[in-house]
DNA sequence: AAGCCTAGCGCC
DNA sequence: AGGGCGCTAGGCTT
């Protein structure tokens, strides 16, 4: 049964399957809500991330919901449109330079009915040609969106002290506001007298490319990748001054202190936000949590990090996307990249890895694009699968994932560049510049297939964790194991101590299901490599 | 001062 | 001339 949650002037309505209606003040809902979850109702309402945390707040968990506001997005991609809405987004600020007066415009567009827009929603999904899938899709996304919300409320255990610790190991004493750690300063001045041309603007990369220059280094750019080509003693501390300086500004002592608070890292997870179906994250940079700051994720005395990582996803995704019995064998142990060597088809590992990467992305260039036509030899259906995802979209057609998320038509500049380079006259330069468009586009469409297949494999993963881990019984999220992080193939549960081990089972068993679920019979298998650690970084 | 852009680098 | 992101600093424009 579900039961839809509706705003009307200050009271919130929530309406059953039969119609019937109760209406609670705003600060009700929760009792309301927990009432009610008891016949574990699937919760239909426009937002998530705007009705959950005060929900969770009040110690009040929701099992099944569904999200109109993110599955209004996909239909919307479905059906080449723009979302019909603005979902609630706060007004914009008023302005008092404002030219024009917006806000009653905002409010009309936020004003969502939800029993109506499930209504359409509903009947948009049963029309179209895989409702079943896109049921599951909107599924998953709705359980992703309960999972982001409560994983900020639970947050990610973070030991401030071990962070500062390892910031003062590698750059000295926290400095003044404003001022650069001492380990900066020397290796500043070490460039300095090493370059031996005057001052050095070591921040600025223009100013930075023009003092290597007249130190007689033929640079282009600051970037490591090109500086490590160059034979000069002042590259080595360079190197280690932009590794240093970007612990400090991005992840230092100014990080912790925005981002840290009684031990926890409470970053707000964006489902849906990345094109493909993957997450974004807001604040904090919780997806790029570099891997020198991770010991600093510590689980609680008594406690444990339950750190779980889908191994090769991606072209495991695509073996079982375009149903190539090959790379399904090929990956049938724990190592997808070595059972390609075993399959006779590359010399190495690191070319069978180069090379799938370099089929998932488009690369054109060096290894990768050397070993192409051995895998394509030795996998026609997945390098076919791939070639043909490239050629839709340099043709300007849309491409779609397992599950049914479209990728977006190109914008229209770049329609508009290829008929130009097509017509009668065309300069050559045109001609040659639309072709450059044309085959991005079709990288992007390339890639698109596997990694938004991948998302949805890994909410289906997600979704059915946390399935496993829910207990019925209630008692607070976080008294019991519960999802604290989320990277794209890689799952972390906080877990007391005597719980692990079925923490670890739920996270074998989940992924199992994800792959029965995202794609039926399939001969491909998604293994999870589990570790059960302290620190985070002591996974893998 | 605020907004926007680029360069660069972190993650998957 | 390899896909997707977020974030920071510098530097420019408004």
């Amino acid at each position: 049964m579900q039961i839809i949650v509706e705003r009307r002037a200050g009271t919130v309505a929530l309406i059953d399957d039969d119609g019937g209606e109760a209406v609670v003040p705003e600060t009700e809902l929760a009792s309301a809500v927990a009432e009610r979850e008891a016949e574990h109702p699937r919760w239909v309402w426009t937002d998530t991330a705007q009705w959950y945390p005060p929900l969770l707040a009040a110690g009040v968990r929701v099992e099944r919901c569904h999200d109109l506001r993110l599955v209004d997005a996909l239909l919307a991609g479905i059906a080449g449109t723009a979302p019909s809405r603005e979902w609630g987004r706060a007004p914009a600020p008023a302005r008092s330079d404002t030219l024009f007066d917006v806000d009653d415009e905002t409010d009309a567009r936020a004003t969502v009915i939800a029993s109506t827009e499930w209504a359409r929603q509903q009947a948009a999904i049963a029309a179209h040609p895989e409702p079943a899938r896109l049921t599951l899709l909107a599924a998953a996304e709705s359980a992703g969106a309960l999972t982001a919300v409560e994983m900020q409320h639970a947050g990610l255990p973070w030991n401030a002290a071990a962070h500062d610790a390892l910031l003062t190991e590698v750059l000295g004493a926290r400095p003044a506001p404003g001022r650069r750690p001492a380990a900066l300063d020397a290796l500043a001045s070490e460039v300095e007298r090493l370059l031996d041309v005057g001052p050095v603007p070591i921040d600025s990369p223009p100013a930075l490319v023009t003092a290597l220059r007249r130190a007689g280094l033929e640079v282009a750019s600051t970037r490591s990748a090109e500086l490590k080509r160059l034979d000069h003693p002042a590259i080595a501390p360079l190197l280690q001054y932009k590794t240093l300086s970007r612990l400090h500004t991005a992840n230092g002592w100014n990080w912790l202190d925005e981002w840290v608070r009684d031990g926890r890292f409470r970053p707000t997870f964006v489902p849906g936000g990345v094109v493909t179906g993957r997450w974004a994250s807001d604040g904090g940079g919780a997806l790029q949590l570099p891997k020198q700051v991770r010991p600093a994720v510590q689980a609680d005395d008594g406690w444990a990090l339950v750190v779980a990582d889908a191994s090769q996803l991606e072209p495991r995704i695509l073996a079982a996307l375009s149903g190539d019995a090959a790379m399904a064998r090929a990956g049938a142990g724990e190592d997808l990249y070595a059972g390609i060597v075993a399959s006779g088809a590359v010399p190495s590992r690191e070319h069978a890895k180069v090379g799938m990467l370099g089929a998932m992305y488009g690369g054109t260039t060096g290894v990768s694009a050397q070993v192409l036509p051995r895998l394509a030899r030795s996998f026609p259906q997945a390098i076919g699968f791939v070639e043909s995802a490239a050629r839709a979209g340099e043709r300007g057609e849309r491409v779609r994932t397992r599950l049914g998320r479209t990728s977006p038509l190109p914008p229209s500049s770049w329609r508009e560049r290829q008929s130009a380079a097509g017509s009668e006259g065309a300069a050559e330069s045109e001609v040659r510049s639309a072709r450059s468009a044309a085959r991005s586009w079709g990288r992007f469409t390339r890639n698109f297939v596997v990694q938004g297949t991948a998302a949805e494999w890994a909410l289906a993963w997600m979704a059915g964790v946390r399935r496993r881990l829910w207990r019925a019984d209630g008692g607070a999220l976080t008294d019991q194991p519960h999802l604290v992080f989320f990277v794209h193939d890689e799952l972390i549960v906080h877990s007391p101590r005597e719980h692990v081990d079925e923490v670890a089972r739920a996270l074998q068993e989940a992924a199992g299901d994800a792959g029965r679920l995202v794609f039926g019979e399939t001969a491909v298998t998604f293994p999870v490599t589990v570790a059960i650690v302290d620190r985070y970084s002591e996974a893998k």
